[in-house]
DNA sequence: AAAGTCTTCGAGAACGTTCTCGCTGATATA
DNA sequence: TATATCAGCGAGAACGTTCTCGAAGACTTT
């Protein structure tokens, strides 16, 4: 089961040098014979050199590792965003290893604990619902590991932070309603607490302002992310003394779940009560009728996240930055009334 | 930004005693008094100690990671799956690396090639579509680095592979269909050459056989898995000189595209025409029909598939084998004749 | 011709761990 | 009393790489 893998040494015995050179000629330094060199790259090629990353990471200090921390990767968001990091990671030369907390604070707060953190250059995280103290996320960060967070990010830590412009998309959503002539617009949303949802129920509440038109405590629904919470949160806005005749929903499975029930009331979308989400998440055009929504720019935040984080490794002072990507109105069935 | 790590040398210092009494501790050998165990993981437990996976790698020539190359992760199957392999991955103290090929040979193969192995203790794999050499495949394993293939696996490389019973769900899924008293059977697959999907097509013509149906070769259909294609695949249906009376698509994703071409050309889903797909995507429930299908055992299959593997690299002599996991038809409304 | 400057390279330490060998002292056996 | 056995531990090499230091030789300058 010993496998030998061929290693600098190799290389310097067949050359007759030193392994000091060899691995100089690999690095190209500027202190090496273009001529040696040329050799050291034409043997390793030609032994099927691979460099061993435990060695490098080992005086370096280093492994190529980036770590991912999110709460979920099978919904249409999270694994885009994988994608995205995945894609620059590769480019640059390193690993992702991923951890998925399942939304469990307490299982991810065992990982960021147990992690023996000195395999991992650096953090990408979401953090999960209704994450009280993030003093897990401080401590890695105090432990000289950077980190960046994206979408669910932790307001209190400073960190780099890539988000999508989630005040403005909510806006747009609401104003596009209104525009459709809805008025009574209703929000069902996550947990409280989060960055991200308080950030759309702002823009949410500023766009209803902003067109002079109620909210009313009754429809704002916090609760959890998934389909059947939306289908829950229907019930609920349908039992209200005055019903509202719009959902703004914090995300596209909200918002299905949503439409799930009011289809099975035989209420008329987009006519009736009008329905808007947020992720564009391709299910949006398998629902009839197809759901209008605000595009997120899920592979955008994974690369911008990626990249960050990389220059953060990499760079000596590189200061944490925010950055937030632009959203996109798609209009679909669900919100057009003719 | 040089951080530094509690060493097994700073435990040795602190305890007097030597740093291979310390290893020894750590790892409970059996030649070490308990008393000094009992003393050095206290100290550990104080100072915080992580051990250096770098080190331990270097002279067990090992990584702590495991490899996972595979098409695509935006999709429910493959992020179940993911899933699955993360959790049992992540109990048995290993970290998962995520390649993704977007079903492209030529990145398929960069990947593996380029790859530093000497990183990876084993890998899980998904083969891309076409692949038609898997020579990368092999030369990995010669390398000594063991494979375990799920779903979409390599059926000439001598490595344990994970299935779901395609052949049977298969069967299952035509015979439900016959006795839904639809007889003119159409079906939509992927690629040519790829095992799983043969395996479905034999289970499909073996219960066209057993029935006494005919199979038109124009009802059989090649082309990619994702909904477009499905959308196109159903198109050239229509067409055919007799039209079936039921398709069975070899995925989820499929099945709904063609349910959304014959929505758009107003054929009643369920009664004009039956459709069942493969895999039980959440979406099936949310399209209108909802869709019958044939469930597969994703988390199961991930979870398998990493102990496999696991097996495979910490037992001296464990051999290839192939597990095939049982699939389960749901039926909805998208094959319902009432 | 002497001194200085470059360019190119080698020797050897270092990174944090495990592993092999052998030593010490205590106990058991002859 | 002498010898064998054994538990517990330490010294030091090894893993594959980078890094620091310095040396050798070629060339340039005075």
């Amino acid at each position: 089961m010993k496998r030998h893998f061929v290693t600098i040494k190799d290389i310097a015995r067949e050359l007759k040098i030193s392994v000091a050179t060899v691995s100089r000629a690999l690095r190209d330094t500027y202190d090496v014979n273009q001529e040696t060199r040329q050799l050291v790259l034409k043997k390793a090629e030609e032994l099927n050199y691979k460099p061993n990353f435990n060695a490098t990471g080992l005086v370096k200090n280093s492994s190529h590792n980036i770590g991912i921390v999110l709460p979920s990767i099978t919904n249409y968001y999270f694994s885009t965003v994988v994608t995205g990091i995945q894609e620059v990671a590769y480019a640059k030369g390193y690993n992702i290893v991923l951890y998925i907390t399942n939304d469990s604070e307490e299982r991810e707060k065992d990982i960021l604990n147990e992690l023996s953190l000195g395999n991992i250059d650096g953090l990408l995280a979401s953090v999960c619902s209704r994450s009280g103290q993030n003093d897990h996320f401080q401590q890695v960060l105090t432990d000289g590991i950077p980190i960046v967070f994206f979408d669910r990010v932790a307001s209190d830590i400073r960190a780099s932070k890539i988000l999508q412009d989630d005040y403005h998309g909510a806006y747009q959503a609401v104003e596009h309603l209104i525009g459709q002539g809805y008025t009574r617009i209703a929000h069902i949303t996550g947990p409280a607490g989060m960055l991200f949802t308080e950030t759309r129920m702002e823009g949410f509440i500023a766009a209803m302002k902003e067109h002079r038109l109620s909210v009313k405590d009754e429809w704002i629904i916090h609760s959890g992310f998934s389909m059947d919470f939306g289908k829950r949160d229907a019930l609920q806005l349908l039992q209200c003394k005055t019903t509202p005749d719009a959902i703004f929903a914090v995300n596209d499975r909200k918002a299905i779940g949503a439409m799930l029930t009011l289809k099975e009331h035989h209420i008329e979308i987009g006519k009736q009560m009008g329905i808007i989400g947020f992720t564009n998440d391709p299910m949006c055009e398998i629902i009839s009728p197809t759901l209008t929504t605000i595009e997120e720019p899920a592979l955008e935040v994974g690369r911008k996240s990626c990249e960050f984080l990389l220059n953060h490794i990499n760079k000596k002072n590189f200061p944490p930055q925010e950055l937030t990507l632009p959203t996109k109105l798609v209009v679909r069935e669900s919100t057009t009334r003719k």
